[in-house]
RNA sequence: UGAGGCAUAGCGCAGUUUGGUAGCGCGCUUGGUUAGGGACCAAGAGGUCGUGGGUUCAAGUCCCGUUGCCUCAACCA
C-alpha cells in the first residue's frame, strides 16, 4: 500500500475543520501564496489563470450590456474621497492613505482607492453635458485596498482584484434597471460558469453600501453552510451625482442631476469556488474557468509508443479548443493522480499500453471521481461532453445541497438553531434595526437579502407584523 | 484595541520539564531499479533554533525585553 504523504494528512476532514481545509488547498495547490505586507496575497500562475478566465466570460457578458472598459487611477485625492458624506464615514476605517511622495510631504494626502466611485464622479462630471451622453456604462478591472483587521485569502484580502462598474442615467428608473441588469447578468455568471448557485435580492439598510440607496447582493453557501456575498450592485440615486456635480442638460432644456449604479465582483469568487466545490481531496474546478481541463496521464510511460500516442492525442484535444495538459513529468502514475485532482481538474485521462492496445482511453471525472473508458477515435466529443456535464452536474448538486439546507424559523429559537446546524434560514421580520442586531447578538448571524416575493405573517424576532421574509445566516 | 497560542532546515514537527556535539518525516540533489491510485534502494545538500540583552565553564533549553504570525471577539467584497 502507497504511503500517504504529509499533504493529502494536511487537508483536514472537510466537515471537521472547514476554513482550516480551505487555507491549506488554497496555499498548497499552489493558487496563491503570502505576500510580505500582511493580509495581501502573492496570486500564482495556477491562481491567476482562473481570475482570467473570470475576466473573459464577464467581458463577453457586459459587452452584450453595452458595457465599456477603461481605467481610473489607483491614488485619489482625499478632497474628492471626502465630497460624500457618508460614503467617507463608511470607509474611512480602512482606507489606507499616501502621505509622502518624491521625499517630501504632500499639501494633500491621497486615498488608495477602496473603490472608484469618487474619482469616476468627477471624471464623469466632466465629460456628460447632454442627454445625448447618456446612459454612460463604463467598467474597470483594477485592485483595491480595504485595510482589513482580519484576512484570508481570496475571501478577505487587504488588496484584491475586481471588476468595478459604474453607469450613469437620466432617470432613476433607468439607473435602477440597470442595477438590476446587473445583478441578473452576476447570478447568470455565476451560476452557468462558476456552477455556484446564488440567491440575489436586496440588502437591509444596516448591510447598505456607504453611499447607496439600495444595495442588492448575491450570496452563495458554501460547503460548512455559511454565506459569502459573492457580489453586489447599487442604485446610487443622486447621492454620487449630486457630490460630484455629474448634470446634464436634458431634451426640454433643464440641467438635470444624473442617476447612477455601481456594481462589483472580486477574486473572492475564486473563493467561492473553492468553499462551494472543494473535497478532502482538494479543488474541483468548473470546467469553464478551470486552467487545465483536461490532464493526460501516461501508464508505463517509457514503453514504446505510449508518450507518442499521449501526444497525438494532447494534439487533437488541444486543436478542438480544450486546455490540455500532458504531464509527461517522471512521478509515478499514482502521484500525478493525486496531484491533479487536489488541482481540481476536471477530467482526466489514463492511456497506457493495454488502452492503446485496445483503441480506448480511461477517463476520469474530478467532480463523482467516476471513470468510463472511451473509444480513442473520438476522444474529442468524449471529451466535451464530459466537460459539459461535469459542469452541468456541479451546479445541480451543488444546488442540491443548498436548497436541503434552506429552513424556515417562527421565533429566535429555530432562527438559532437553524444557523448552528449550517442552513440558509429565513424568517419573518418586522423591519427593525434593534431585531436585526439581535439575530446578529444571539444567533451571530446577519440578514443576507430579502426573499423575494415571500411574505410571513409575524417577525420571528419580536412578534410584531412583518414586513418582509429575509435570509440569516451566518456569513465570511 | 480585549483574550489565548505559536516562533527550531523549503514544509510539518520533536527536542525546553531536568542546560552538555542540532534531530525526525516529507520535499530537494545524484545514480539505479520501477510504473493502471501519492514506488523502492543507495549516496548527498540544507539550520548563527524570530530578535536584543542577561545568568553560566556551557543556553534551542533558564531570566528580562522586543518583534512577527495564528485563533477568537469587533470591522468588512
Amino acid at each position: 500500500m502507497a504511503k500517504e504523504t504529509q499533504f493529502v494528512e494536511q487537508i483536514a476532514d472537510i466537515e471537521k475543520d472547514f476554513p482550516q481545509w480551505y487555507t491549506d488547498v488554497v496555499i498548497k495547490t499552489k493558487l496563491v501564496d503570502y505576500g510580505p505586507v500582511k493580509g495581501t496575497m502573492v496570486i500564482r500562475p495556477y491562481g491567476y489563470a482562473i481570475w482570467e478566465n473570470i475576466q473573459k466570460e464577464l467581458d463577453a457578458r457586459f459587452k452584450k450590456e453595452g458595457v465599456e472598459n477603461a481605467y481610473f487611477p489607483l491614488l485619489i485625492p482625499m478632497s474628492f474621497f471626502t465630497k460624500e458624506a457618508e460614503h467617507v464615514e463608511g470607509f474611512a476605517p480602512e482606507v489606507a492613505v499616501v502621505t509622502v511622495a518624491g521625499g517630501e510631504k504632500l499639501a494633500e494626502p491621497l486615498a488608495i482607492r477602496p473603490t472608484s466611485e469618487t474619482i469616476i464622479g468627477t471624471m464623469c462630471s466632466k465629460w456628460i453635458q447632454s442627454y445625448r451622453d447618456l446612459p454612460l456604462k463604463i467598467n474597470q478591472w483594477c485592485n483595491v485596498m480595504r485595510w482589513e483587521k482580519t484576512t484570508r485569502p481570496f475571501l478577505r484580502t487587504s488588496e484584491f482584484l475586481w471588476q468595478e462598474g459604474h453607469t450613469v442615467h437620466t432617470t432613476a428608473e433607468e439607473a435602477e434597471a440597470s442595477t438590476m441588469t446587473m445583478l441578473g447578468v452576476y447570478k447568470e455568471f455565476a451560476e452557468n460558469c462558476l456552477a455556484i448557485p446564488v440567491i440575489t435580492g436586496r440588502k437591509t439598510e444596516k448591510e447598505r453600501f456607504a453611499g447607496a440607496v439600495a444595495t442588492y447582493g448575491m450570496e452563495a453557501m458554501m460547503h460548512d453552510g455559511k454565506s459569502l456575498q459573492a457580489g453586489t450592485s447599487h442604485y446610487l440615486g443622486q447621492n454620487f451625482a449630486s457630490a460630484f456635480e455629474i448634470k446634464f442638460l436634458d431634451k426640454d432644456g433643464a440641467l438635470k442631476t444624473a442617476y447612477t449604479s455601481s456594481w462589483g465582483v472580486s477574486t473572492r469568487l475564486i473563493g467561492a469556488i473553492i468553499m462551494t466545490h472543494g473535497d478532502s481531496r482538494g479543488l474541483v474546478l468548473p470546467p469553464v474557468v478551470a486552467p487545465v481541463q483536461c490532464v493526460i496521464v501516461p501508464i508505463a510511460a517509457r514503453k514504446g509508443g505510449v508518450l507518442e500516442a499521449c501526444a497525438k492525442l494532447k494534439g487533437e484535444l488541444e486543436a478542438a479548443g480544450i486546455r490540455v495538459v500532458l504531464d509527461d513529468s517522471d512521478n509515478s502514475p499514482g502521484w500525478k493522480f493525486n496531484e491533479w485532482e487536489m488541482k481540481g481538474v476536471p477530467v482526466r485521462i489514463e492511456l497506457g499500453p493495454r488502452d492503446i492496445e485496445a483503441g480506448k482511453m480511461l477517463c476520469a471525472r474530478r467532480d463523482t471521481l467516476e471513470k468510463e473508458e472511451y473509444p480513442l477515435d473520438s476522444a474529442v466529443s468524449a471529451v466535451e461532453g464530459l466537460l459539459a456535464r461535469v459542469q452541468k452536474d456541479m451546479l445541480e448538486a451543488a444546488r442540491a445541497r443548498r436548497d436541503s439546507r434552506i429552513v424556515y424559523a417562527e421565533n429566535m429559537d429555530e432562527i438559532l438553531r437553524g444557523v448552528e446546524t449550517g442552513n440558509f434560514v429565513k424568517a419573518g421580520w418586522c423591519g427593525c434595526r434593534e431585531c436585526e442586531d439581535k439575530v446578529k447578538e444571539v444567533a451571530a448571524a446577519t440578514a443576507r437579502v430579502y426573499a423575494e416575493g415571500e411574505t410571513a405573517e409575524k417577525c420571528a424576532v419580536c412578534g410584531k407584523k412583518a414586513e418582509h421574509v429575509i435570509i440569516f445566516a451566518r456569513a465570511y
